[in-house]
RNA sequence: GGCCCCAUCGUCUAAUGGUCAGGACAUCACUCUUUCAAGGUGAAGAUACGGGUUCGAUUCCCGUUGGGGCUACCA
């Protein structure tokens, strides 16, 4: 048996919890569900302009709705510092580290000198060896130094899980800052301490921070630490083909949770961007995701985040879904939405009649929603469409067999789909027209809708009242 | 600019040193049908380019091109 496999996400609260930390975090559940491991939470809050609380409950509740649950945490790195001001003090101390007095200033301008003449940047080492006085001006200056990692020479090599051997030559990396003027480390420094303490054993995180890897490696070198497996997911760029950020706005998961995607399809869907059972499966449950995932057949390349497809994933899961499923999904969507049916349109009994014909026509729960509003709501919006097609061009003779099928309605001791269906053939028959000929003006009549459950099934649900009402109001 | 990563239909992907390069979404057509959706059938659609290695490369190697990421006292 392997040792023991403990594996994290670290997400910096500083907005809305995209799908590419979604996909991150469920790759990260995946592995340690496989492996019978651990599944750690890490709020990487040691940016205090960005981070907020509120987003680090975001995405807190943001992986609650997909069924991603962590084991342990959240940690946050801010209740944290004094660990972090022990270790790099310990580093200052071995000489892996050493104070700089340079102003933020002077870099940008120093960066901007050499980005005009194309020269890289590197930082020059100034506060290197610091005479004492120099040192002792600066702090009387009140000055107070960030601390930097000393990069020593060579080159860094590591195997990752999924893009095998990568190599970096130091003098490609300069004295990075690892603790802040402010005495908050940056991220290299933080994440190299709690993956180090909260003894990770392979860190699955996007390719983003592949570059980072090497600096870390080195802090890990530096502390005698045993480095944990890296692996590297490809990112999920948006349709522009750029990494998703704040720009992406409708990528963020309570976006999609308002736009009436389901959970399960999300967990599905998201599974597949980077990786791939093999064979040609599509539709995988969770307990499937779990057997099946491994690193190995993670994709090496970025995905383009395929809304497309996703409808098309989410409208079978609402398909297959149960009546009773499907009654508590909706329900507690239009909670999240905040949205109230009249009293007497909200029953399970009415909802249980009304939604498996709509949700099986429809790819999200909100498309569910408007579909049922022409049942629950007696404020009828007309398809323009509609009415040009199968009501303008003989008004007169539509009318006619509108009220005509009315007043057999209204006639008929039962009022139920088959009974209003006998009625309407009757009908037909007498006048000597097609069926469709007053099948779609009546669907339009009652439901506003060109589309929707076959029309006698929408009678039912309607009920003769609002039946004869509507048919009496016709739109023209 | 420098460094790193990546490269199969429009998109997500499968496959392998020898396949008619497979599937899914999307698209189009037909079909089913009172509409829509779903279903069924079919069509179109890819190995970026150039060199090697090899009897044979989509697959292995190199280069080019393209895309992406990093290059912060962001993560």
């Amino acid at each position: 048996m392997d040792k023991k496999v403990r594996v994290r996400i670290a997400p910096s609260p500083t907005g809305a919890i995209h799908v590419g930390l979604a996909r991150s975090a469920l790759y990260n559940y995946l592995f340690a569900c496989s492996h019978g491991g651990t599944f750690v939470l890490r709020i990487e809050d040691t940016d205090v302009q960005r981070s907020t609380e509120e987003s680090a409950q975001a995405i807190i509740k943001g992986l609650g709705w997909l069924g991603i649950t962590f084991d342990e945490g959240p940690y946050y790195q801010s209740q944290r510092l004094d660990i972090y001001r022990k270790h790099a003090d310990q580093l200052l101390q071995s000489g892996h580290a050493y104070r700089c007095y340079c102003t933020p200033e002077r870099l940008e301008a120093e960066r901007k000198k050499a980005d005009a003449q194309r020269r890289a940047w590197r930082y020059d080492r100034r506060c290197l060896n610091l005479p004492e006085e120099e040192r002792k001006k600066f702090e009387a200056e009140g000055i107070k130094p960030a601390i930097r990692f000393l990069v020593p020479e060579g080159s860094t090599s590591f195997t990752d899980l999924i893009h095998g051997s990568i190599t970096r030559e130091h003098k490609d990396i300069d004295d990075f800052v690892i603790v802040r003027s402010n005495g908050i480390p940056t991220y290299n420094f933080a994440v190299v301490a709690d993956d180090h303490l909260m003894e990770i054993s392979h860190v699955l995180r996007a390719v983003e921070h592949i570059s980072n890897t090497t600096k870390q490696i080195l802090l890990y070198n530096a502390f005698g630490w045993e480095i944990p497996a890296f692996a590297h997911l490809p990112l999920i760029l948006g349709e522009d083909r750029k990494k998703l950020s704040k720009r992406h706005g409708a990528m963020s998961l309570a976006e999609f949770r308002r736009m009436g995607y389901l959970p399960d399809a999300m967990v599905n869907f998201l599974a597949l961007l980077g990786w791939s059972p093999g064979g040609d499966r599509e539709i995988i449950s969770r307990q499937e995701l779990v057997k099946l995932f491994s690193l190995e057949r993670i994709n090496t390349s970025n995905a383009i985040f395929d809304m497309q497809k996703l409808a098309w994933m989410n409208g079978e899961y609402l398909r297959t879904m149960d009546l009773p499923k499907l009654l508590e999904v909706f329900q507690e969507w239009l909670r999240f939405q905040e949205i109230e049916l009249p009293a007497q349109y909200s029953s399970k009994d009415f909802l249980s009649k009304v939604l498996p014909l709509i949700a099986e026509r429809s790819r999200t729960l909100a498309e569910v929603y408007d579909a049922l509003l022409p049942y629950v709501c007696d404020d009828l919006t007309y398809d323009e469409e509609g009415l040009n097609k199968h009501f303008r061009k003989d008004p007169a003779a539509v009318k006619r067999w509108l009220l005509l099928y009315r007043e057999r309605l209204e006639k008929l001791h039962e009022f139920n789909k088959e009974t209003a269906e006998g009625v309407l053939r009757e009908l037909v028959e007498e006048l000597g027209i097609k069926a469709g000929e007053i099948i779609h003006p009546v669907r339009i009549a009652v439901t506003g809708r060109t589309v929707g459950p076959p029309l006698f099934d929408c009678l039912e649900l309607l009920g003769r009242e609002r039946v004869l009402e509507r048919l009496k109001n016709l739109p023209v």
